[in-house]
DNA sequence: CGCGAATTCCCACATTATGGGGAACGCTAA
DNA sequence: TTAGCGTTCCCCATAATGTGGGAATTCGCG
């Protein structure tokens, strides 16, 4: 059995991506929220001397910063020495699960989408700013494929890469031009990495079949035994992307002959989405 | 039909309870990290303009406290001027779940707790540092009291106050007495107004009573039409509380010859929570 | 395309973070 | 309970860096 998203390296915190490890000088201020990177899947809790060597803080320094982050509550004191993310995390996320408009249309739609097909999953993926998140998965956790059971467990907070998958693929080919033009300029070598194109032309133009098709089907990319099919979820007025609507299979229940009434099932489910948000 | 913990008041983040606003002069790493404080279930999306204004800031450190905390991806720009709170707390939200033993415990032991009693809720909260909170719930979101339905929707990440309720007092209760002894020192009076005793002997009386006993009972103390019986939840070795195990029923449904059956059945649940834990 | 608002940039100033050392604290074990 | 040790906070001189007024720039909306 294989879980995806569960097994994160080490120290592969997804701000680092686009922010490398402060420089000395980058701002003390941004220096202590580097203490979050820290933490991870394999390491949720960390001792003050970690931090005082993987950051090069001074032991006062490193101490300071954990008593900061304690007093906000992002940090709490797992046992002596050893410290773990704090209850504000938890909080302040449930804050967000009560006000985001997209979730709350996503609970109540997804369901009966995710009962349409058996042995597969339905996910509910947002943009925030140029990051993609998983915001709620709805149906089995596994997905049995040819003896293979393959599972997305905690699927909500889950990052997507930006550039990869059919769920961030909907989502980016609906973004307003400019913007993507933008991210082509600051980030296209990832993009070009990631397949969608050398040149802007080639990205632009793929990009343009996508929207035009209202969809997008990738088999195997994210995960060997898996194909996906996505499609954007527009605000009520239509003007943007809110994010994305994904069903999950196993690469051999997706046949040709489905691939319609999936796209038309998804379709139908983004739409009233839609009318759910603002 | 009431909500539970849906209806926070416009600012009263609970770290504001032991820590007020700031003053100038209280460091600028904790200031910045105030502004987490501005977000409520009432107003999560926020102007820098509001922030200037209520936490006193200039506009220059305004805007550099929120792109410092954008950049970490604690928060994001919703629209033109608008921010939310970012992806990262979610992200990082997911890292707690997914390490938190407590909860990996209650997601295989709550549910068949919870089908033992029909229309009654099983809550599994944790202790961080001086701080209550809801991890998991399991049964049925709202819970039907006399024509009333009383429900407590999203119960992750709902505070709890530390010396009021079962679940809460569960957990105190079993704390090592030089802790409470400290808690009492620093926030007597908070306990004295919750009704645990007027000075250190009463509270000290009460809390043995509930460790003696092995559970607490409160009928309407934390919402009139509820009543709760909650159960300490031990470390493997037992040298600790990790949390507590509570049901919540009707007012209505908590007979005297039912008590004995739930405490049982709590305390099992709670044995089976121990032996998964760390 | 152009207006107004949002956001960043710039720079002199002093508030405030820094870090070394040591004391007090709080565990853990005997 | 007491010893013993690692953890944590305190103190303080130094200078790094956050601060804020205003200008410049970008961004988004009409």
């Amino acid at each position: 059995m294989r879980d995806i998203g569960e097994s994160e390296a080490p120290a592969t915190p997804s701000s680092q991506v686009a922010r490398r490890p402060d420089a000395p000088g980058a701002g003390s201020l941004a220096r202590m929220l580097d203490v979050l990177d820290m933490f991870s899947a394999t390491r949720p809790v960390l001792r003050v001397d970690d931090l005082q060597a993987r950051l090069g803080y001074s032991k006062s320094t490193a101490y300071r910063y954990v008593k900061t982050l304690c007093d906000a509550g992002l940090l709490a004191q797992a046992a002596q020495g050893r410290y773990t993310l704090g209850p504000r995390v938890v909080e302040l996320e449930r804050l967000m699960r009560i006000a985001d408009p997209l979730l709350q249309a996503g609970e109540a739609v997804l369901p009966a989408l995710a009962a349409e097909q058996p042995n597969s999953m339905v996910l509910l993926c947002s943009l925030y700013r140029d990051k993609v998140l998983c915001v709620h998965r709805e149906g089995p956790e596994a997905i049995d494929s040819g003896g293979h059971s393959v599972s997305i467990l905690r699927a909500r907070g889950l990052p997507l890469p930006l550039f990869q998958g059919a769920a961030s693929l909907a989502i980016l080919a609906h973004l307003p031009t400019p913007r993507i033009r933008a991210l082509f300029a600051a980030r296209g070598a990832e993009m070009a990495a990631a397949g969608l194109g050398a040149d802007w032309a080639e990205v632009r133009q793929r990009l343009a079949s996508i929207r035009r098709d209202g969809h997008v089907a990738t088999a195997g990319r994210f995960n060997r035994h898996l194909a996906a099919v996505s499609v954007p979820v527009l605000s009520r007025d239509g003007s943007q992307v809110s994010g994305s609507l994904t069903r999950i299979m196993a690469i051999g229940d997706y046949v040709p002959g489905d691939h319609g009434r999936i796209v038309a099932s998804l379709q139908a489910g983004a739409k009233q989405l839609s009318t759910r948000l603002p």
